[in-house]
DNA sequence: ACCACATCCTGTTAGC
DNA sequence: TGCTAACAGGATGTGG
């Protein structure tokens, strides 16, 4: 499912393949897929039409494919969503639900789950959209990230899925991360100490830097913009790691599902309880052993 | 304002 | 072997 560093890694190529290539023609735009856009599939298609490519820009999730008619195509690649370039004599794969025709290439969102997205975007381009701070951005920090999770009390798994905190975590890397930080996908957002959300920044930014220099994640469906796969599958820690071995202290790797998400963590190395509790039952441990 | 849950969708897999 | 049911989860809408 692409995240964070799988979007940003198709957005790498095409901002560096698509900038001066003109839209031939619309060949396909398939209406189910335009949602929340402020202008129908028809106008899409209108504004799309001899328009030029800018640049290609990502905010979260999100790719926004910039034209030279002022306004940019919005699309989100929701679960299943491929995004690809390529000549015009390739096939296309079967759920393809866009093509631009760029003459010898074509531009093809391909996305069988249709949870993706289509539409029209005007600048700012953030305004419709609600998204919270770009962890790789610098304006993200523990400092940040504390005072967005201040009062939460929801679990802190759930809280790093809501895209109008952190934008572009989705559950792959919020588990990896809370997994490197060391806590409990079950703790409540707003208890973890300052010291936690500290380790947790850190550990955002990391796993997602890692995962961008491999080029993405492919566990199911992901590929870049030229088809190939990413290779940071090979380089996860608890995500559908079930009942494999923690690669720190050999534990079990558990699943649980929070917020209706199914959450991968190590139950030794990421402990249920806040540090404080835990160091008093370590304590009352030892008393009972006197 | 915040939170939990249902909803959309279809390929894959588990179970009978 | 073949069918049905459960499962996967992005963002969003609804109701509490």
């Amino acid at each position: 499912m692409p995240e964070l560093p799988e979007v940003e890694t198709i957005r790498r190529y095409l901002n560096a393949s698509l900038p001066h290539w003109q839209v031939q023609a619309v060949v396909h735009l398939d209406e189910r897929m335009v949602k929340h856009s402020p202008v129908g599939p028809e106008e899409i298609r209108d504004r799309l039409t001899g328009a030029t490519f800018t640049r290609v820009e990502r905010m979260g999730k999100f790719l926004l494919l910039s034209m030279s008619t002022n306004g940019a195509l919005l699309l989100h690649l929701g679960m299943s969503g491929r995004l690809v370039l390529e000549d015009s004599v390739v096939p296309r794969q079967r759920h393809t639900h866009l093509v631009l025709d760029l003459g010898s290439r074509e531009l093809r969102l391909v996305d069988p789950r249709r949870f993706g997205r289509i539409a029209w975007a005007t600048r700012p381009y953030s305004q419709s959209l609600h998204l919270g701070v770009d962890p790789l951005s610098r304006r993200f920090s523990g400092q940040v990230l504390y005072q967005l999770l201040a009062g939460r009390t929801t679990a802190i798994k759930t809280a790093l899925l809501n895209q109008q905190l952190v934008a572009g975590i989705g559950n792959i890397y919020a588990d990896e991360a809370l997994y490197a930080a060391r806590i409990h996908p079950a703790r409540v957002a707003g208890h973890l100490t300052r010291e936690e959300v500290d380790r947790l920044a850190r550990a955002i930014r990391k796993v997602l830097r890692v995962s961008l220099a491999h080029r993405g994640t492919s566990f199911s469906d992901y590929v870049d913009a030229l088809g190939h796969p990413g290779a940071n599958q090979y380089y996860l820690n608890v995500y559908g790691r079930e009942q494999l071995a923690c690669r720190r202290c050999k534990n079990l790797i558990q699943r649980e599902v929070l917020g209706g998400r199914s959450s991968h963590f190590c139950p030794r190395c990421q402990p249920q309880l806040p540090p404080a509790v835990t160091t008093m039952v370590e304590q009352g441990a030892r008393h009972a052993e006197i």
